[in-house]
Order: structure tokens, then C-alpha cells, then sequence
DNA sequence: ACAAAAGTGTTGAATCTACACCCATGC
DNA sequence: GCATGGGTGTAGATTCAACACTTTTGT
């Protein structure tokens, strides 16, 4: 090691978070509007910079905190991927951690303290351009949403868009939703049923406004890996 | 945004390195013996301080070539984990961005300038704690190795593992020894075939010592997502 | 001839897909 | 009754796992 002092890079490190969740039969995620500069008053992740002696998963859920009003206690968050390219911040060298956080449907989001507001946006228009994000932050949207894609497939990630007790059906609509694809609600329901660990029943039914009222399930013990994988069997 | 000047932690940043290769029949990671203070004479993964205005990729293939005279030029390296625990790094606030690189097996490396020696370590030895390494350096590799078996099962990665041209029993063996269990050489074979992308035919053949000349192969033009999954049926 | 590794055939089991069909509720 | 979504049955196609068997080389 004849490294010297002055070829150690100090670099600031912020937390940048993307929160993903279903609404209104749609994948939404949660974006602030900037109160400060640089781009300021333009849409953006929550996130900001790590303080002394902090954790990062902590920074993340203390930003989503402060910036969002969600309480980030009971949500799964996982990292996604660090962010260091040289131009990627016009205040000098600012490296991002980014994190991927999903969760239920959450009430719409009180501006906290250090944001003018934030709010829910379909990724639909975000990916597509029509809605642009700050810094290099629709690269990390689209990264965000191709892991959450990919984990449905082989994880039973998708259970935790859901409350805490849901129906097939609600599973199921995630499914369609974040993959952007119809699924047929028959073999769907024997998938689910007959894979060890992925949900349990409670014995409670819900009864929606019509049909058949669905028996009610929970997060199965399996945490994480699905074998075998709930496969899209069309063409990515 | 309200964060003031005092709450941006200033942080080092290095790059460290999780090189995988099969030799001799096991997965085995590249090692050095550190040179400097702290764990002096230790082994640890390669890697080094980020320079000012570098790149993260770039930084990984240098400090490889530095530290072991590994020619980074052709083997694949993608991300693998920022590790920021606070008591990481005696010497202070150090986030160290982790890399996770896969290579055919490359020539025992001579020692370069950073350090003392480098060597190929069986990954088994490691994992076992019968070899500790510096930092959380341990961790860092157990990551790497998960991330490189599930990564074997839904891409066609296992093919880096090999040279420029390999047979299917290559191939197989890179699967074998990755996933510690024996394969059925003939299912094995049609699988591979068969998954459009995965391998093409270039016509040649290879003679062994003994047996029936194998057919060889190059990688096919499907970089990543296999469809369907090379399963793994026993229990993980 | 024999050993060894490559590669093909085949068979029964398991799984997937696309449906038909029944069930339980609100209106 | 009728619409609507929940859930079960089932038949044909596909895939998988296990293993017999043939092919092609070096010795």
C-alpha cells in the first residue's frame, strides 16, 4: 500500500431511496419536489447526504422520514446499487447509495420538513420520459424497477406490497401490475397454494363488493428464495 | 433541503475486489498478503482507495493490476455491495464499494507493486473460517460467492468461467464446482443446447487425454436472462 | 480390446397451460 | 336471477430425472 494521503478521494455520500408501491392498479413511486438547489423546484428520489457516524440504512430511513412523512419502520428496504459517476452531481463528487424500498399501499404523504411536497407517480411516466427526475435519478427508477421486477420471479417479495393479510387475488394483482401483464387467476392460485412457505392461511374470508368472498392469507415463512420460481414464461 | 455544511460526513471511499475462478477442480478467490498498516502481513480481497476524479470500475481494474497483476481488460465485473459499517475500518470513515469479478483461470499472478503477494485461495478454506481475512473482508466474499451461485442459475454467466471456446463438460464442471454437486452430464448437455442464446457450436473439436473428442463451443449471443432457469432441485 | 468421456433415446413422473365448470356473495 | 370474482377439475403438451445405450477417441 504506498498510498498516499492526497490519492485518498474524500467523497460525500448521500442515500437516495426508490419506493415502490401499487395504487390504483398502477406501480407507482415515491417522488419529492426539490426545495433547494441544484434543481431545485424538480422532481427527485427522497434521499440526502449520510452524517457522521450513521448508519446507511438508517440515513435511508431517516430521509424517507424527514423528506416523505413515511414511516419506514416496517418496510422491506434492500440495497440496490452505488452511483459514483464523476459528473453526476454539479456540487463536486457526490456518490449515491441507492436503495430499493417496497411497501403496501401507503397513505398519500404529508410534506415533512425538508421537502415542499412529495407525491406518488406512475413509473410508467417516469420511465418514458414525460415526467424527468434530478440528478441521475431516472437511471436509478429504471434499476430499481428491474430489480423489484426480477425478484417477483424467484422471492416472495411480492407478498410485502400487500398489507399484512391479503387474498390471492390481491397477490396476484401485484403480479399483473408490476409486471405489466395478465395472469390467469386459476393456475395463479395453485401456484401460490401449493409453493411451501410463500403464504399461510389465517381461516379469515374478505368479502368485496361482489363475488365470492376470498380466504385471507399471510406472508409465509420462506423469506426469500422461490423453488421453484414463478416463472413469466413470455419473452423479456 | 436544510442539511447544513458540518452534516455531510466526509468519507473515503475504496474499491475491493471478489475474484472468482475454477482451478484444480474448486472455486478459488484471488487473495493478497496486505503490505501496510492496519492488518499488515494479513490476507485480504484486492482493492484500494478511489483517486480523485476516478471512476469505480476503472478503480477496480487498476487496483486489480496493481496488487496482482491480474489484466482486468476481459473478465466480467459487476457491482456487488457498498459496505459502510461504522467500525469497518480502523482508520476511520471508510465506505468500501465492493466488486464481484468472474474469470476463466487466469495465470498464478506475480506480485505487482501494492503488495507482497498475491495468490489463488480455495474459497472453501476461506468460508470455513480456517482463513480469516482482513476488514469484513469475509463477509464481503460470502456475498460475492451467494451472488455468483444464484447468478448461475438464471444467466449464462457460467460461461466466463471459461476461456474464449469450451466444451459442454467444461461448462458442466464450472456448475459442478460452483454449486458443490455433481450434475447428470447427459441432462446436462441437452439443457444447454437447447437454451436458445446460451452456447453456439463453432465447429471445432477438443481431444482430451482419453475418450471421445468433446464439440466446442463460444458464448451465445444471450449475455444475461435465461429462460427457463438452470434449476437447482435440491433443497438451498 | 478396453477405459473413458461425449452424446442420443426413452420412459414414467411432474409440471404447465388452457380451459370448463362449480361456489358464494351483492344487487 | 344475474353479474362478479373465488376456487376446483381435468386433458393435452411440455419438461424433467433417471438410466440404457451408442459413438469416438487414446492406450
Amino acid at each position: 500500500m504506498t498510498t498516499s494521503r492526497r490519492d485518498r478521494a474524500p467523497v460525500s455520500l448521500t442515500v437516495d431511496l426508490v419506493v415502490l408501491t401499487v395504487r390504483d392498479g398502477q406501480l407507482q413511486v415515491l417522488l419529492i419536489v426539490r426545495g433547494a438547489e441544484p434543481y431545485a423546484g424538480q422532481l427527485a428520489l427522497p434521499g440526502g447526504f449520510l452524517r457522521p457516524g450513521e448508519d446507511l440504512e438508517v440515513a435511508a430511513r431517516r430521509e424517507l422520514w424527514e423528506e416523505t412523512g413515511v414511516e419506514g419502520g416496517m418496510l422491506h428496504l434492500e440495497q440496490l446499487r452505488t452511483y459514483a459517476a464523476r459528473e453526476r452531481d454539479p456540487r463536486g463528487r457526490v456518490v449515491t447509495v441507492a436503495y430499493l424500498a417496497l411497501a403496501p399501499g401507503l397513505p398519500i404523504p404529508s410534506a415533512g420538513t425538508d421537502a415542499q411536497s412529495a407525491r406518488w407517480e406512475p413509473v410508467g411516466n417516469v420511465l418514458s420520459k414525460s415526467v424527468s427526475l434530478a440528478f441521475d435519478h431516472n437511471q436509478i427508477l429504471a434499476d430499481g424497477v428491474e430489480r423489484a421486477r426480477s425478484k417477483l420471479e424467484y422471492t416472495t417479495l411480492a407478498t410485502v406490497f400487500c398489507g399484512e393479510t391479503f387474498t390471492i387475488g390481491e397477490l396476484r394483482h401485484v403480479y399483473e401490475v408490476v409486471w405489466g401483464m395478465p395472469l390467469d387467476p386459476r393456475n395463479f392460485n395453485r401456484k401460490v397454494i401449493k409453493t411451501d412457505g410463500f403464504v399461510e392461511p389465517t381461516g379469515a374470508t374478505r368479502s368485496l363488493d361482489t363475488g365470492r368472498p376470498a380466504a385471507l392469507y399471510r406472508r409465509g415463512n420462506k423469506t426469500d428464495a422461490l423453488h421453484p420460481p414463478m416463472l413469466r414464461t413470455t419473452i423479456t
